[in-house]
DNA sequence: GTCTATATCTCGATAGAC
DNA sequence: GTCTATCGAGATATAGAC
């Protein structure tokens, strides 16, 4: 799918009101002045801001999600994948702020949109991310290397102890001024910081811990 | 502070409103009728609906956090203190789920007020749950069962992996059915899951692990 | 305190010229 | 495709009776 660079700018500026004010705090007009152009052509592009809704959604995961699946396709074994994982995942959202707190709030409206282009984009790779996943996971497990977890759990566990960072992270904040002054200094200790407890929180521990 | 009876009803259906349709999504129609009374009574109590979000945020703050954070005051570890901060604080999601969607969109938003309450509850609370974690946490270091990490990054990893699952939860059942056909199920399993994750991520390694 | 009725206004959406 | 001008729905908020 290719985008006008109109369209392309429209997507932007949308995805910025949508993510800072939400779907209905958005304004049209906004957008339209971002985006440098008139209100009545956004109209023209999209016809109603619910359609133009949509269309970010699908923007933003074909763009973002689909490429951070695909990065991951190479990966050998669940060590690797897990760093790459844990690397690339906060490299995008460190890069591009918006996105989570656009999602977030998609998903806590029920995910109506967002469900259908996932479910989509899982049955249309041949082999999604998440399946490459449970592989590694299954093959971590069988060579002793990782513990006999539920990977689902764990699933969650990695992608939330990832993401939830760059939404809370003007609130954390206040315990930890640090962390906004030097934002991408945490950012990058971040990866290694994840790494560690997940990486060495699922290996089997041979009873010496009391 | 101590709420009328239709104070208390008025919060929890605009709990409610804002959690599942944002802050300028919610209908002051809607929070009146479900909460039994007139719209214009709302306004008679709260003035308008930016001050009866305000008045949210402050309810949440007060009826639910502080007390998650009194809570913990009691516990004598950091292995005990790790357990029960997980145990409370996913039974208290668990019982809530409006809880994180509201907060999660008034984060999204930059937390202007959920921001000052919390700032006010940390100065105001003798030795906040916060306090307790730092002094639990460097305890534990100081006796070999933690290894010298930053305690923010910890903090945020162990917050964000409790939360995320209530906020996701709906698109993690796209994988994996299970996780809403049995919820309860699936949550009560998580304590023990993020526990042992975390607990054993964190613990020094003997250099046995590969 | 609680209601009905109404004022006011913002914003999404469209008509129509260029 | 892009603009100006405008309509009309629907929301917040208030006036005023009880």
């Amino acid at each position: 799918m290719q985008y006008t660079e109109t369209e392309e700018k429209i997507f932007s500026s949308a995805l910025e009101a949508f993510a800072v004010h939400g779907k209905d705090g958005a304004r049209m007009q906004d957008i339209a002045n971002k985006a440098g152009i008139n209100k009545a052509l956004v109209h023209y592009y999209f016809r109603s801001k619910e359609r133009l809704y949509e269309a970010v959604v699908t923007y933003v995961v074909e763009r973002y999600i689909r490429n951070l699946s695909d990065s991951l396709q190479s990966e050998t074994n669940f060590k690797q994948f897990l760093r790459s994982f844990i690397t690339n995942y906060i490299d995008v959202l460190a890069l591009n702020p918006l996105l989570p707190k656009f999602l977030i709030r998609e998903i806590a409206a029920g995910a109506p949109i967002f469900k259908k282009k996932m479910e989509a984009m899982i049955r249309s790779s041949k082999g999604s991310m998440i399946q490459t996943y449970y592989k590694h996971f299954q093959e971590g497990i069988d060579q002793g290397e990782v513990r006999p977890l539920d990977p689902s759990q764990t699933f969650i566990t990695i992608i939330g102890s990832c993401i939830f960072f760059f939404l809370a992270h003007p609130m954390f904040a206040l315990l930890n001024p640090h962390i906004e002054k030097r934002f991408a200094k945490f950012t990058d200790e971040r990866k290694s910081h994840l790494f560690d407890i997940l990486y060495y929180g699922l290996q089997p521990r041979p009873e010496l811990q009391k």
